[in-house]
DNA sequence: GACAAACTGTTTCCTTTTAAACAATTTAAC
DNA sequence: GTTAAATTGTTTAAAAGGAAACAGTTTGTC
């Protein structure tokens, strides 16, 4: 009896299956109807690794220097809103902002008329910091999208635009 | 002297720049170039956010789901390819396999030709599994995706898929 | 064949993120 | 006015995710 090899089906399946590339798996994937959401997950994972490759070494990390341009071009803005804008929780957003005002890039202001809420500003060192890296965020930003022509870039932009609004409030 | 009233500047201050929504600190980022980066991570999330409550209550979370599916796509798929495919890292899905696999929805089968690797099949249970559930995945995208028509959606699922895949290997 | 190097996963530990409970302030109802 | 409810953040405890080190297996070199 052969029953000791088992597992030899299992090696002539493998030929038959053999190296299985990650774009063959996406691909299969994407074959089916409706994958939108798989496919924004898997290019904003990709795209997000290869950021962190363009800007480690940087001063600031990509979610720092998202809140500090949000601030500096919304004055006053609250801290719920904008967690909520960036889906960060709340607790999460206060350890942010609690390091970033212990740097002095940021200040909270809690105004007169309404002592629960705190209000945010940049500093001028968190103004600075911005203007130093909004260069190079969009340098990587460039060099990452490549794949895109000018047309392609501005159409994902604006799709993504309308579904991250639509779905914003 | 009126020193105990630094405040009240502030006060004013907060009449000018009031209520700051959600859409606008959005469009104030991307009223500037190079942010679909930006757009991107928002709109995931925001998909992410839905598609989670769309999916609450049930035996398997998008990530379980998505591994299964990808094996029952994918018959044999080793285990490292697929956690880089899905842009985890190793020990995370290891962890998410053990769980699976306790569940008896995959089996892990060590090829005799390498016994290194493993390579991954969906059990009975795990294909009934993804047959069940499919259908809701199915329902959930079209309803998140309701603000784009077809032409938008198909072209940004053409776009993504461009840009994941450039990006993958 | 024996030893070094590469491949493939796993374990351990630490950081980050979230959920849940809490605290302070304001608004609303009576 | 007082008390209940809503708003806005913070703290604490738990879960998820990742980096570094580890272990077993295979390949290549001498």
């Amino acid at each position: 009896m052969a029953t000791k090899n088992v597992q030899t089906d299992n090696a002539l399946d493998d030929e038959v299956r053999a190296p299985v590339t990650k774009q063959q798996i996406i691909d299969s994937l994407c074959g089916l109807e409706k994958t939108a959401g798989f496919s924004i997950r898997i290019a904003e994972l990709a795209i997000f690794e290869q950021l962190y490759q363009h800007l480690k070494g940087s001063e600031i990390s990509i979610g720092e220097f998202t809140i500090l341009r949000c601030i500096g071009l919304n004055p006053g803005l609250r801290q719920g809103v904008l967690a909520d804008t960036l889906h960060v929780k709340w607790p999460s957003m206060t350890k942010l902002i609690n390091a970033l005002e212990l740097r002095r890039l940021l200040k909270r202001v809690v105004p007169l008329n309404n002592r629960r809420s705190v209000e945010l500003e940049l500093t001028d060192e968190g103004q600075a910091m911005v203007t130093k890296y909004a260069p190079k965020f969009r340098a990587a930003e460039s060099d990452i999208f490549s794949m895109l022509d000018d047309d392609e870039y501005r159409q994902l932009e604006k799709l993504l635009r309308k579904a991250a609004g639509w779905l914003q409030e």
